[in-house]
DNA sequence: AAAATAATCTAATCTTGGTTAGATTATTCA
DNA sequence: TGAATAATCTAACCAAGATTAGATTATTTT
C-alpha cells in the first residue's frame, strides 16, 4: 500500500479525541491500542511516543472529558442565578456534554473501574518505572478528587435550593445520584441520529428533574 | 496443598451466581475464567464442562438476572393496581433486585455490549462450531428481545398513567430512559454497608419518580 | 459391581494484545 | 545546513488468558 504522504503528525489532542470515541464504543478492556491507533492512522507502537502506556492514555482521556464539563459546571454554580436556573443549566451542560463529545461521558461513566486495574511495577523494575507508577497513582487520585468535586457541585445546588425553599426537601445525596444516573445513562443510549436532539434531551431531563423538586 | 475432599459437585446455578458477582465487580473483559472458577473452587478448565465458552457463560448470567426481575415486573403490570401503584411497585422491584442480587443488575447494565463481541467461528471450523455459534446468536437475540420487553413494560405503565390522567404528560420514551438510568446507576454506586438500605433507596427513588410525574 | 456418565483436574496449546528495540523519516533550531 | 529532537514505522518479544486434550475420580444406572 502507498505510504500516506506524512499526514502531518498527530497531536496528543487528536489521539485523546479518537480514543475517547473508541473507548465509549467498546469499553476499556475491549479496545486495543491498535484500535485507537487505527482511528488516527497510526501504529500501535506509535502511541507509546505520546503516552507511557494504555492506562496513562485512558486516564488522560478521562481527565480531559471531566475537565471539559466541570469547568462549565463550576462557572454556573458560582453565578448568581436562582437555584432552579443553576440546576437547569448544570443539567443542560452535563447532558449536552454527554451527547456531543461522545467521549466525555460514557467513557467516564464506564471506564472508571478500569483505572483501578493498573498494576504496580515488578519489584525488580527500574526506578524510572517506579516513579512513573507513582505519578500515575497520584494523577489517578487527583482525577477521583475532581470527580467527587463534580458530584458535590450538584449536591451543593440541590441543598441550596432546599434551604431557600425553591426545592422540595429531598434526600440530597440520593437525589443527586438519581439525577446523575439519569444523565450518565444518556451516554449509553443516545444516538446522534435518534428522534431527539441532544439539546432536546438535555432540556427535557432538566424539566423532569426540576419538576421532581417542585416544593 | 491438601485436596479438598470432594466438595460436592458445583451446580450450574452456583456458577452463575458467583460469576455474576465477579462480573459485576470487574466487568466482562477484565474477569478471567480463572476468577470465576476460583469463586466456586474450581479450575478454569472445569467451567467448560458447564458452559461452552465464556460468552455463553456471560449470556447465561444475563438471562438469569433479567428473568428474575422481569417475572416480577410482569405480574405487577398485569395486576389491577392503579397506574401510580404499579409504577411504584415496579420501581421497587427493579431497584431492590439491583441491590440484592448484586449480580442481576450492574452486570446486566454494563456487560451487554460485551455480548456483541462474540466472534464467528473461522471459515474452516467444524460444523459443530457453526451450529454452536448459531445457537448463541439466537439466544442472544432472544435475550435482547426480553430486554426490550422489560423497557416496554415501563413505557406501558407510564403511558397508561398519562392516559388516565394520573401522570403528567411527559415524553414517554424519554421519561422511561431517565427512570431506568436512575435505577441502573444504583447498581454502580450501591454498597451494602452504605447509609441507606436497598429498600430505603428503592422506596425513595419510587417517590421521586412519581413526584416527577405528578399531573 | 460393571458400565456409562458426570465433574474435575493437570498440562499443553494458541492467540491476542500490550510493550519494547532499533531503524527511519521529518522537523526544528542554532 | 548540520545537529538535535520528534514522530513513526517494522519486527520482536512476552505474558496473560481462553480453550482443548487426555487422564482421573465420583456418581448413577442397570
Amino acid at each position: 500500500m502507498a505510504r500516506k504522504p506524512a499526514d502531518q503528525s498527530v497531536s496528543r489532542e487528536a489521539i485523546l479525541l479518537a480514543a475517547a470515541d473508541v473507548l465509549q464504543r467498546n469499553g476499556y478492556e475491549a479496545t486495543t491500542m491498535k484500535d485507537i491507533a487505527a482511528a488516527v492512522n497510526l501504529t500501535a507502537a506509535s502511541l507509546y511516543h505520546h503516552f507511557r502506556n494504555k492506562d496513562a492514555l485512558l486516564l488522560a482521556v478521562l481527565e480531559a472529558g471531566l475537565e471539559q464539563v466541570l469547568s462549565q459546571i463550576e462557572s454556573i454554580v458560582h453565578s448568581k442565578l436562582s437555584s432552579t436556573d443553576k440546576l437547569q443549566q448544570m443539567i443542560r451542560a452535563h447532558v449536552m456534554g454527554l451527547t456531543q463529545n461522545t467521549a466525555v461521558g460514557a467513557a467516564m461513566v464506564f471506564e472508571i473501574r478500569s483505572l483501578m486495574g493498573a498494576k504496580e511495577p515488578a519489584v525488580g523494575a527500574s526506578p524510572a518505572d517506579h516513579q512513573a507508577y507513582k505519578d500515575f497513582v497520584e494523577r489517578r487520585a487527583l482525577f477521583f478528587a475532581r470527580r467527587d468535586e463534580f458530584e458535590n457541585l450538584f449536591r451543593l445546588v440541590v441543598r441550596e435550593g432546599i434551604e431557600n425553599h425553591s426545592f422540595y426537601p429531598v434526600d440530597v445525596g440520593l437525589f443527586t445520584k438519581i439525577m446523575l444516573g439519569a444523565h450518565n445513562w444518556v451516554g449509553v443510549w443516545y444516538k446522534p441520529e435518534g428522534r431527539l436532539s441532544g439539546e432536546a434531551i438535555a432540556e427535557r431531563i432538566a424539566e423532569t428533574m426540576i419538576r421532581a423538586l417542585k416544593p
